[in-house]
DNA sequence: ATGACTCAGGAACTGAGA
């Protein structure tokens, strides 16, 4: 089974690209974050055309995110439990299974966070913090269970080609950091550094001054598994060349292969 | 030093992104 994280920066601008990246790729599980559109304007059809069962959790104009699946998508939920006040669609969690072995997959867009200085941060420390009490009951459960999606969050030096550039950045401030490792050390694992001793493994690239022309990326689109997920991982990466196809998001789709039959 | 692009919304621009 193959699960992948991709931010399609609008689902609509990026058809094409999800179509064609489909069909390369062949994911199982994909989760989409800024689709930037609603419900209603989703190109489900597409998708269903193409065998995959849909979930969105719209929002108009910014955000949303989505599940596609080759496998039905059970007991959806939308919104990241802990802030009834949060209306920004940033969470869709569902449960697939494969044969007897069911497999919990959440799908967050992560927000932001800047500028620093702003409500902005704190919300994105809200939200980490929210995801962490989530993430915990999950554990709980031990069962394979997936957290992927934008985090917004560079984890170390190794994962941007330029720290220093981000240094005052809610991306990499040393709390955001924190916040992530405190997740991480729930008990999870990060699927491409489990899989691989690579430097300059990134899955962004912003669209200005050239970044990806001279491979200025960062690593902020993760995979993070339980150890019921871990114990079954065969391999992850990031489909890196997908962002020089014309007109690309600034994102790429990074995905993990388990040894689970879909 | 700053901005550089690319989206949505809505009809010229702003806000958001990271």
């Amino acid at each position: 089974m193959r699960i992948a994280t991709w931010n399609v920066n609008s689902i609509r601008q990026r058809l094409d690209h999800a179509v064609r990246w489909l069909g390369e790729a062949a994911p199982d599980v994909v989760c989409l974050q800024e689709i930037k559109c609603q419900d209603e304007a989703f190109p489900r059809e597409a998708f269903e055309a193409l065998g995959y069962n849909v979930a969105v959790h719209g929002q108009k104009g910014f955000n949303g995110v989505a599940l596609l699946s080759k496998l039905p998508l059970e007991d959806v939920t939308t919104g990241l439990p802990g802030d009834d006040g949060d209306v920004q669609s940033r969470f869709i969690e569902a449960v697939v299974s494969a044969k007897g072995t069911a497999v919990r997959i959440c799908c967050l867009y992560l927000p932001n966070g800047n500028p620093p200085d702003t409500e902005k941060y704190p919300y994105k420390l809200g939200f980490m913090a929210r995801l962490r009490a989530l993430a915990a009951a999950r554990l709980e459960l031990e069962e394979p269970f997936i957290l992927a999606g934008d985090f917004n969050v560079i984890p170390t030096e190794a994962d941007a080609a330029v720290p220093e550039a981000w240094v005052n950045d809610a991306l990499f401030l040393p709390p955001t950091r924190t916040a992530f490792r405190d997740l991480v050390n729930l008990g999870l694992t990060d699927a491409i550094r489990a899989t691989s001793d690579s430097n300059r493994i990134y899955s962004f690239w912003d669209y200005q001054a050239g970044a990806w022309q001279r491979d200025l990326g960062i690593r902020i689109d993760h995979l993070l598994l339980s150890p019921q997920a871990a114990d079954r991982l065969i391999a992850a990466g990031v489909d890196k060349h997908v962002r020089s196809w014309e007109k690309p998001s600034d994102h790429v789709p990074v995905w993990a292969d388990f040894s689970i039959a879909a």
